[in-house]
RNA sequence: GCCCCCAUCGUCUAGAGGCCUAGGACGCCACCCUUUCAAGGUGGAGAUCAGGGGUUCGAAUCCCCUUGGGGGCACCA
């Protein structure tokens, strides 16, 4: 018995990967499966490595691959293994991790199908395709390559190359039924019939595609478990043929449900925010991301369900993982933001939210930044009321206003005409401003404004609610009294003033 | 068209033959708390477990069929 050069896969340390391509920003499915396959490795002590599949270089770019890596580490899912970026080293063994820089490989293990006829040239123009395929299609057949390159003969093909035809290299699929032990969905058999005849592995212009480089770079890359979407269940049998002829151990297979639309199609850009990017510009926070993503397909199987990344990690099962897709529920998602940001230090949640209050300024809604002191004293009236960052400046941002507006019908609360209104704002202007004189705290606003209420036979609801709206200019807010501090006296004073005078002439 | 996969409240799900007159959560509706809005608490509506056949003393759970839904079938990934 020789020792072999490599451990076998089945004795190794398991290892997983997330191969997103640049061609889009950060997809929710995306993220999805790294989340997945980083939870698994984390359970289970493997590897998690990131690969860039980047050949498809007309819709390829930087700007996607940022935000792709940004996105999925701003998520917390930090990889082993992975791409140099930004002028620093790839980390791992098995660099590059970026496909367009690993063509060599692609190359030779296409060189190795070609010479063992596994593999031939195929001289078929894109137009021609296109023609077979229509007219398989109108006489309501599968699509499927006829073959027609396949028994040429090395003479035939030195004559069409000597014309300057490019050749785009076929897989032989061959016959069989191709069958594998999917851990989420059990025994699949798939007749290599229904493959769609022999398919292309590389391009006419030498680039290699997809199905091709997975392959090679998963056995190269010594991935143990491809955990991947549901949409590449029909493609496996293709991966396990090249496998195969490869003369690599074929890996195990994990196919995850899909996450649905609401009408239960594929997700997709078209029916639903699908950019990470945009739910992190709204405000939706990591763990609340990160927790909801997590039960999209998978439970603890108790009635757990807010949990951080390393419970997550510690109770991961692939398992226990479900068959059927799952739909995005906004709702739901926003509900757990809401739990993580009520869970999150106050001094935390004021720099999370700070950028918010940025935008707000910065799209001018809000007049002044207000200072870090400033905010954290904010926390408390808005930790509870936030279910994403970004609804901070519909909160308070009233209080960053230089002029505020409001709407003369919103100053007359529901049960009180203008004549009520204008006296139940000037007495109360005046004892705000008695109480300001001595200190302007909330305990010392509160009783003197109920005891006036209560003097003039006013619901102090309804004197708080005219005070509110003046102050404010609506007629949700955080608690009346300590936003009345948090504005402070002057302004205050300033703002009842203007409602005043704006309130509609009293009706004869 | 062909192949593959899937199927419990509107949604996410618990459920691996008797614990189920099907549990939880989101959302919804009441009520409580309350200066508004939230948060929190309590309660409620909401699923004949897609339908039909089996197997079994017994089925949401096992088998078959039907139906419905989805995915794949590119010189995209």
């Amino acid at each position: 018995m020789t020792e072999p050069l490599e451990p076998g896969l089945s004795t190794g340390q398991p290892r997983v990967r997330i191969a997103p391509s640049p061609t889009g920003p950060l997809h929710i499915g995306t993220a999805r499966t790294a989340l997945f396959n980083f939870l698994f490795a984390r359970h289970v002590g493997g590897t998690f490595l990131l690969r860039l599949e980047d050949t498809d270089v007309a819709r390829s770019s930087l700007a996607y691959e940022k935000d792709i890596l940004d996105g999925l580490h701003w998520l917390g899912l930090s990889w082993d293994e992975g791409p140099g970026v930004a002028g620093e080293e790839a980390r791992g063994p098995h660099a590059p991790y970026r496909q367009m820089e690993r063509l060599p490989l692609y190359a030779e293990a296409a060189d190795r199908l070609r010479a063992a006829d596994m593999a031939y040239p195929c001289f078929c123009t894109a137009d021609e395709l296109d023609a077979e395929r229509k007219r398989l299609e109108a006489a309501r057949l599968p699509p499927r390559y006829s073959g027609r390159c396949a028994r040429l003969t090395e003479a035939e093909r030195a004559a069409l190359t000597a014309q300057g035809r490019w050749a785009a290299l076929r897989f032989r699929v061959g016959e069989g039924v191709v069958t594998f032990d999917d851990m989420v969905r059990g025994r699949v058999e798939i007749d290599v019939a229904n493959l769609g005849g022999d398919f292309v592995i590389v391009r006419g212009d030498g680039t290699p595609l997809y199905h091709f480089t997975v392959v090679v770079d998963d056995a190269a890359m010594r991935i143990t478990h491809v955990i991947r979407g549901e949409d590449h269940l029909s493609n496996t049998p293709k991966h396990i043929l090249l496998f195969r002829a490869l003369g690599k151990e074929v890996p195990r297979f994990a196919h995850l449900p899909l996450i649905l639309n609401p009408d239960r199609t594929k997700m997709s850009k078209r029916k639903s925010q699908t950019a990470i990017g945009d739910y992190i510009a709204e405000g939706f926070i990591r763990e609340g991301l990160v927790n909801y993503l997590a039960l999209l397909g998978w439970s603890t199987g108790t009635e757990e369900e807010v949990l951080g990344l390393g419970e997550l990690c510690a109770r991961f099962e692939l398992e226990a993982v479900h068959k059927g897709g799952a739909v995005f529920d906004r709702e739901r998602l926003e509900w757990l933001n809401g739990q993580w940001i009520r869970k999150l230090a106050p001094a935390e949640l004021a720099e999370r939210v700070r950028p918010f209050l940025e935008a707000e300024r910065i799209a001018g809604r809000i007049d002044r930044m207000p200072s870090d002191d400033e905010i954290l004293t904010l926390i408390p009236l808005v930790q509870e009321r936030l279910p994403v960052l970004g609804a901070i400046g519909d909160l308070v941002g009233f209080l960053f206003v230089d002029r505020l507006a409001v709407g003369a019908s919103l100053l007359i609360p529901k049960r009180w005409d203008a004549a009520t209104t204008r006296a139940g704002l000037t007495a109360a202007r005046e004892v705000i401003a008695a109480a300001g004189s001595v200190a302007f705290e909330a305990d010392e606003l509160e009783p003197p404004l109920r005891a006036l209420a209560e003097a003039r036979g006013w619901k102090a609801g309804d004197l708080f609610m005219a005070i509110r709206v003046a102050v404010t200019g609506r007629t949700a807010t955080p608690p009346l009294f300590d936003t009345l501090v948090a504005l402070g006296s002057e302004r205050t004073l300033v703002r009842l003033d203007a409602a005043v005078a704006q309130l509609p002439e009293d009706r004869p």
